[in-house]
Parts: structure tokens; C-alpha cells; sequence
DNA sequence: CGTCAACCGGAGACCCGGCTCCATTTCGAG
DNA sequence: CTCGAAATGGAGCCGGGTCTCCGGTTGACG
């Protein structure tokens, strides 16, 4: 979705893409994916006719915005993979991400979405996940962390913590890592009791597509 | 907000009323509180124009609606103090009302926002919330339920089981479930670390009142 | 059965965001 | 400096939701 091999922009097109790109990119993590785009262009100084021309699809510009902010989550997994021990670096990854998710509003729904079309963003969401299972095996085997987890607790995970961070909002920036604290000590491994099944990995797709069609839908049809 | 003490209705009118009611529930709990009050008036076979001659207001509908759902709230806290033990008590009460949350969608946004004109609402959430203090209390005085928990840690509770209910929806309605086991195991006192700080109540009551304004505002300026 | 207040429905005004069209301006190559 | 392609911006259309106004309908009482 992003045009790399395409012909460069004239010089005073390119600087308003870049500062479309800025303010879209403080506006998400703000107010969420569903910001309205005359907003962005207002507080781009651009008219709204230029942001729909390089950013044909709101997906476009989620995409333009977030690519740096996924390969940092990426990255996230890949440092927490250098702890010391499998139980630190798991729960270091998770404060992170749960972190990242609090500081920026739009980066939490980018986490529990899917976008189809946007083949970077989707492939530093993979790469974060193939990391974290890793990361998850370490922990298990270690035995600290609980022998039933599985990759879409994490899902749960984020989701939740979505929920926290939107609903708390400013009202109580930190709440969230309260939260995360409960919710690491529920995964250790000792004295963990039987769990209830978890979603498969494709009915985390499928959530993961049916929040996307909703926004979409909440966006056309509010 | 809710009419107790004005004339009775013509019965047609009450009937109106009452088809109204059925249908804005149903619409609730299936759509969140947001939906088009046109679909609510359609689906009743009724106009719009006499949905808001009843309802001035949407929260005069959603007081209406979920008076008795929240009165079961408060009484599942109720039941759970009848339990053999604190802890089993605890479990139940949290699961029962995570279970109401995943049924009934806009439950479980009227567990997390505040209705200032909604005496009756407000009522039933404050029994509601003293009857858990105690549910707390107990549990914690019998040494199973780690002694740091606050009241304010059910509301942190709610809103994240409301991210995991929004964010599977109906693509793993389980899915919550495998979320509070999860959650319930870090609630245990064997072995629990130390927790950072919990929103205070005041944190609290912002929070929900953001909630409720956001919602306005999402509907008048979607 | 007649009357009137209560009730009803839906047209339409209003607001808002998404998205497009096109007359005008600006860049930059020659 | 000239000139065409690139870029621009805002007016304007659409669709959807809220809420009101008013002419027509109906229940209930005498």
C-alpha cells in the first residue's frame, strides 16, 4: 500500500506528505484510529483534497504512520529475547507492549486489528509474533511461566489491556500498569489451576478482521 | 430520569412504551449502547417521533432498559456473599458479572460509564459496589485473596474483560472466560508480588464520566 | 355516540464526516 | 523566462443520525 517505486514527489508535495504524516501519527495516538481526516489536514495546514491524494485510503495513512511503531513492537519481542532469564524477559515484554499500547491510543487498535491491504504492516506484526512465541516457549520450558499458555494469550492480552487503557483514558494514565501486574502474576506457573480453552488462532484472525469491518463501517455509517 | 410519579399513560401509549423498551434492550445488548434510535423506533413498529416523546433523552431509554439488569448485578454480589468461603465467592461474583458483560454489550458499557440523571441506575450500581466491598473483604481476611486488592480493582477488572467481550465479540464468545481464570489467578494471595499503585476512587469516577461524555460526543460528532 | 385531549408518524431541518471535481496556483525543466 | 505537468484547496455532493414540528388518528369519558 505504500508507494515506494513510484515516481519521487515534487519537493513541496513531498514536505506536505511528510507533515500530513506527522500530525496524522499525533492525532491517532490521541483520539484513535478514527480521528476525522479534515482534522488532520487542517492541522497539517493542507487541504483535505491533498491528504485523500496521497492517502487514497485511511488505511494508507494507519499504514504510513505506523510502520516505525510496528518494527519498534517488533523489536520489543527481540530485545525481551535477550533477558537473562525466560520469566524477565517475558514480563519485560509485556509491560513494553502494554506501554506502547497506553502511550498511543491508535497503536492499540493497530495491535488488535488486521490490515489486509498494508503487506508491511502485516509482515512487522508477524515478525513480532513469531518472536514472542519464542519468547513464550523460553519462559515455559524455564517453568516459570504456566505450561498452558499459548501465542493468542497475548491477543487476550492486548485486548484487554486495550480495554483498560480506553477506559481509564487520562482519567488514570497509569492504571493500566496495575493491571498488567495482576494479569503477569495470573500467568506464572506455580499454583496455576485449569484454564478454559483458548481462541484459536483463527478465531483471533477473525476478531482481529471483525474489528477492522466495524471500524469501518462505525466510520461510513457513524 | 425514569417518569414514576407523572399521570399513567393511555394504554396504547403504555404498550408503545413497553415495545420500545423490549426492543431497545435487545438492540443494547446485541449493538452497545450506540445504536440508531431510528432502528430502535422501527424495530418496535413504532415512529421515531414517539420514542423520543418518551425517551427526550437516550439515557431516559438506557435507565429504562437496564433498571432490572443492573438490580441482577447487584444481586449477584448478593448471592456471592452467601458462599461457603470468601474465595469461592470472590470467583463467582466475578465471573457472574464478566458472564453478564459478554451477554449483553451494552451492559457492559453501563458498568463502566456513569448516568448522573439515572437515579435509579446510580443506585443500583452503589449497592452493587458496597455489597463487593465486602464480597473483598472477606476473601481478603481469609488470607486466600491477596490482601492488596482494592474495590477499584473490579472496575480495572471490568474494563479490561470489556476489551476482551468488544474485541472477540462473536468471533470466540469464550474467550473472556479463559481472560478471568487468567485474571483470578493473579488475584490469588499465595505468592503475589508487589502491585503498583490503584487508580483512586476519584480516578475512578473521572474515568466513567469521561466514558459517558465520550460517548455524547461520538454520537452527536461521530 | 360524540368530543377532545392524548397520541402518533414521518417529513424535513440540521449537523457531521467521507469523498470528488475542477478552476487555480506552483514547481522546475529547458 | 516560459510553460506544461504536478499539486492544491475548498466547494459541494452524499449518506447517516439526531431531533422537531405539525396535520392526522385514536382512545376514553361523558
Amino acid at each position: 500500500m505504500t508507494n515506494q517505486a513510484t515516481k519521487p514527489l515534487r519537493v513541496d508535495a513531498e514536505r506536505n506528505r511528510a507533515r500530513i504524516v506527522e500530525v496524522a501519527q499525533a492525532a491517532f495516538a490521541e483520539h484513535g484510529l478514527d480521528v476525522p481526516l479534515e482534522d488532520v489536514a487542517g492541522g497539517a495546514g493542507v487541504g483535505i483534497a491533498t491528504l485523500y491524494r496521497r492517502f487514497p485510503t485511511r488505511d494508507d495513512l494507519i499504514a504510513a504512520c505506523f510502520e516505525r511503531r510496528l518494527a519498534d513492537y517488533a523489536r520489543a519481542a527481540e530485545e525481551a529475547l535477550e533477558a537473562p532469564d525466560g520469566w524477565s524477559g517475558f514480563c519485560s515484554y509485556v509491560e513494553r507492549i502494554c506501554a506502547m499500547q497506553a502511550a498511543d491510543r491508535g497503536l492499540a487498535d493497530v495491535l488488535t486489528r488486521t490490515f489486509p491491504n498494508a503487506k508491511e504492516l502485516e509482515a512487522q506484526r508477524t515478525l513480532g509474533y513469531e518472536r514472542s512465541v519464542r519468547l513464550l516457549d523460553r519462559a515455559r520450558t524455564e517453568g516459570t511461566l504456566r505450561s498452558d499458555v499459548v501465542p493468542e494469550d497475548l491477543v487476550l492480552l492486548l485486548m484487554a489491556n486495550a480495554g483498560v487503557v480506553q477506559g481509564f483514558g487520562a482519567a488514570s494514565p497509569e492504571a493500566w500498569r496495575r493491571f498488567v501486574a495482576l494479569m503477569l502474576d495470573g500467568f506464572r506457573a506455580d499454583g496455576a489451576a485449569a484454564l478454559p480453552p483458548a481462541p484459536s488462532p483463527r478465531q483471533v484472525m477473525r476478531a482481529m478482521r471483525r474489528l477492522s469491518r466495524a471500524a469501518e463501517e462505525t466510520r461510513s455509517t457513524p
